[in-house]
DNA sequence: GTTCCGCATGAATCGATAG
DNA sequence: ACTATCGATTCATGCGGAA
């Protein structure tokens, strides 16, 4: 029976993270503070100061990453002044000179984005997962998001909210069968870069930026059990929590008091490494889905 | 009855365009030739060379876009060396510089297309819509796009029934076609910057690099009858093709004799205008149907 | 114990108003 | 002129109480 540790940190992630090992991380997966957004916290980063204040720490998560890990970056760029501000992108160019390699761009689709209505946009209801690496080679267990392909069907269909089967027939008419009809004999199939999750709006315990699901389809992909999770931007420690279920160890740090304190309810330092056949069955394919049960 | 023109034009966009005049398109919508495909075209682009290559071109769009038309490009960066290559976001920051607002980013999530993967990735089953204005008010249609609403089927009745007494008198003095359109507005939401499209062209005969449902929702978004769509690259017609069909003029510029004769087939350069009026009895077919069911 | 349905809420954005 | 604050707009989701 090994422990799985979860160390969570309080304090300023720019101070911090100096105190992690070099090459110690398997995964990095975190939301930093948008621009502008928890505006008291980081002192309010503005838009055009963002990739400035950004790079410094960029520059520690590369030290403490694993030549093997991966990093994985959730962020969106605010629209200021009609358009969509180019600090995200400038970011990117940014970071490959540093060193870190731009491998992928997943796009999470938020299928209940925020409502509203403007003269000049919709809805904004999909944000960037940005894969970075340091090397060419790194961890990827494929097969662990695979969906069992008896279910595929199933699956894909019962994620499909409502909504979807309302706006769009295709997708349950014939077209949808033939393509199934493809696969018969295979056992699992492949996802794409491309996630449908809801947004979590009614956790009363820990309101959390993205739903669980999210960094638990990328430990999944990019760690095995006993890896090191790390979040500099914990916030209520959602990374953590479903890090710390993947029996994987991990650290999280958080700037406000609130949040650390609101991580650490339900976060044990040291816990048992749970046998998780339990977790296999619970978690099966379950890539896409909402949470629904 | 009015004449709506298609002009196919056999040529390089770099040189065609110059003949168009300034301030003269509602909207462009191309996807332009990836770097390193079609690589006898235009000199077989390299990734490395794309933003230099484009760049002159997108200088001849800006001229030649109305202030209040839209540019949508469709584009993607390929995987060079591993990596998601720089171009697109280069070219981004270097339209801006041109004078180009950069105002959205729609997903193009190409559902259907099939799982499968690489040892660093999987499938890369979405694209980029960016969408560029020269001013910050441009023309948006965006009651033309508005899809189901989510449970209306649940809500309809209840909604009808108590908006009659809750909604201000005033308002619904300005008769049934007033009724009509808030009927429907209970009925349909504003869509959402993901579009969810098929791959596969329903026409066989045209292998598209996209679907008509990609140019005719933004057709529909961006422009009303008689207005006039350009597509600098257009290959087999699709955007022209659909813009026809839907009473917009159009001019298609396609360098390869091979496109440009299978653009022809199906497109001609003058055809009715065709009356739309009978949207309008359907609507109020549905006023009266949906309310029994 | 199910199913149904009311209702609060969320990484939003614009335009007007105020300092 | 430039920045900060605020109200209005809008809809998918899931919790929790009711039937």
């Amino acid at each position: 029976m090994e422990k799985i540790k979860a160390n969570l940190i309080l304090g300023d992630c720019r101070e911090k993270l100096r105190e992690l090992s070099d090459n110690s991380i398997d995964l990095i997966f975190t939301s930093p503070p948008y621009a502008d957004s928890r505006a008291e916290t980081y002192g309010g980063i503005r838009p055009d100061k963002y990739v400035e204040w950004f790079l410094p720490i960029t520059r520690e998560l590369l030290r403490v990453l694993k030549p093997d890990g991966t990093f994985v970056l959730n962020i969106k760029e605010k629209v200021v002044n009609g358009e969509r501000h180019t600090y995200v992108i400038e970011l990117i160019l940014e970071m490959r000179r540093q060193g870190w390699l731009w491998t992928e761009e997943y796009i999470w689709h938020k299928k209940n984005s925020y409502p509203g209505k403007w003269p000049n946009r919709f809805r904004d209801s999909w944000e960037r997962l940005l894969q970075f690496n340091k090397n060419r080679k790194f961890n990827m267990y494929q097969d662990e998001v695979m969906v069992p392909m008896g279910d595929w069907a199933d699956r894909r269909l019962k994620n499909l909210s409502e909504t979807d089967k309302v706006r769009d027939p295709s997708k349950v008419g014939s077209g949808f069968g033939k393509r199934i009809a493809n696969w018969i004999g295979r056992e699992k199939a492949y996802p794409n870069n491309v996630l449908h999750l809801a947004t979590e709006t009614k956790n009363k315990n820990h309101s959390a930026v993205f739903p669980e699901d999210l960094p638990e389809w990328f430990i999944k992909l990019f760690t095995k059990e006993c890896d090191w999770v790390l979040d500099p931007f914990m916030g209520s420690g959602t990374t953590c929590r479903v890090a710390q279920r993947m029996n994987r160890n991990s650290i999280g740090i958080e700037i406000l008091p609130e949040y650390y304190q609101l991580a650490q309810v339900d976060i044990v330092p040291v816990s048992e490494f749970h046998s998780v056949q339990l977790t296999l069955l619970e978690n099966k394919g379950d890539y896409g889905s909402t949470k629904s049960k």
